[in-house]
DNA sequence: CGAAGTTTTGATCAAATTCAAGAGTAGTGG
DNA sequence: CCACTACTCTTGAATTTGATCAAAACTTCG
């Protein structure tokens, strides 16, 4: 695991490059800061770490920081009266506490132990006001995140199970793959239950979907946070034809 | 097909302050760029105009150029082997064809004629690495956009027809009061089946739905694009308790 | 090892989809 | 201005699918 602690590497952004032309790595990601402004946004951060199932911040707080992890997974929520609903993942290299009105809009806990930066708002929009490169940098993160959340309705709308649980599994190894990782073995470190809460769906029905793709020779599990793809043509045509 | 002719006023872009103490009013959304903002981006924008049903660029098209909509609704748009997936209704304020990689990610159409702002892509970058100010305007922007997909994915996740309409008409609702119209009536511009699209519906479970709120003295439909809140309480409790 | 929590599995019930037909709205041209 | 056509929208009946409730298997952790 990861241990970092302050001033040797800094605050990292990964995200791929939006004005690349469409051409050959579409799907690489990169860090988008330079050491300088890694450096600069070092000055002000702090290292927190968070063990598994610690909040981090709570919907309707007020928001005084910005956070960037370093390592492990974040589960961002919202808590409705009916259950949690899953917002998003958030991994290595992601920014997050940033998209509200001086409160925070969703709630976030440490679904791994997580080690991140913490980055005092005031602190932050000062080098936001000063850095003119790292502004670009981080619309094209914002930029990237909002393609995510869309794909994530994408994913909401689809009528099955099974389909839902196919395109998030894609979503999956992408993620994995456009980070370096080996994709020999999807890794989905977070539990069930926030995935069913992420593809909207209950526990019941998310472990059907498991059996179904596993049953027909779609998928196998090696244990709850492991899975590899068998078949995956049949993966692609669930995922996309619904 | 679309006509253009050079800029008169310039491109403006609405939304909530973001750092804002999350003080009195919340919802109101305002004039983001500064008169020399817009003077300098209508340097570089046309004026382009759109019909109804007329499509303003496809899914998978080399992005050039960036839209700041003047007037009219846009819908964005995904096709997929199964139907059309409605990603967002724009309106007037909203900057889009920005959040890609080289290429537009989604389709986008006029759902009424339209007015907008066409700003070339290589202008646009130009604009944003000399202009501070436009880049933070433009985070907060995206930030905005980021929580209107994250609520979008919120309403997706709900299990019952009706309360996915709910909370789309409270939405409207809210986007209508918050750019300062009237709110005695929503106004729906788009037709049933763009709406049945967003809301991950058929145009079929979409029409019960309605029916079932009118039927229940919740909401009151003039014509199929205005709706009125008969019931606001019940409609409330429908849109948040599930 | 035992206990609390998590996940799978099973049977019933409710709700949306599908398919098909019927009402309502434009929009066109006589 | 009305009638005609094409289109969008609503309504109805049968089927599929997931939710719900409850119980059993599996993990994890003390």
């Amino acid at each position: 695991m990861a241990t970092e602690t302050k001033g040797t590497a800094g605050p990292a952004i990964y995200a791929v490059d939006p004005w690349a032309p469409g051409s050959s790595k579409r799907c690489a990601r990169h860090q988008l800061l330079s050491d300088d402004e890694r450096a600069q946004l070092a000055k002000f951060a702090t290292i927190v770490r968070f063990n598994k199932g610690e909040q981090i911040y709570s919907e309707g707080d007020k928001a005084d920081a910005v956070f960037n992890i370093a390592s492990g997974l974040v589960t961002a929520y919202r808590t409705l009266t009916q259950g949690e609903h899953v917002t998003s993942f958030l991994y290595p290299g992601d920014l997050f506490g940033l998209s509200e009105e001086g409160h925070y809009s969703n709630t976030t806990r440490a679904a791994t132990s997580v080690v991140a930066y913490k980055i005092p708002l005031p602190a932050f929009r000062r080098i936001l006001d000063t850095n003119a490169d790292l502004d670009v940098d981080i619309i094209v993160k914002l930029c990237e995140d909002l393609r995510e959340a869309q794909r994530h309705a994408l994913v909401l709308a689809q009528r099955r199970a099974a389909t839902r649980l196919a395109m998030f599994l894609e979503l999956q190894e992408h993620l994995q793959s456009a980070s370096g990782e080996a994709v020999s073995e999807i890794n989905l470190p977070m539990d069930r239950s926030s995935v069913a809460a992420y593809l909207g769906l209950t526990l019941a029905a998310l472990g059907r979907a498991f059996r179904t793709l596993v049953s027909k020779q779609i998928i196998s599990c090696r244990d709850r946070h492991h899975v590899r793809i068998v078949d995956r043509g049949a993966l692609n045509r669930l995922a996309d034809e619904g």
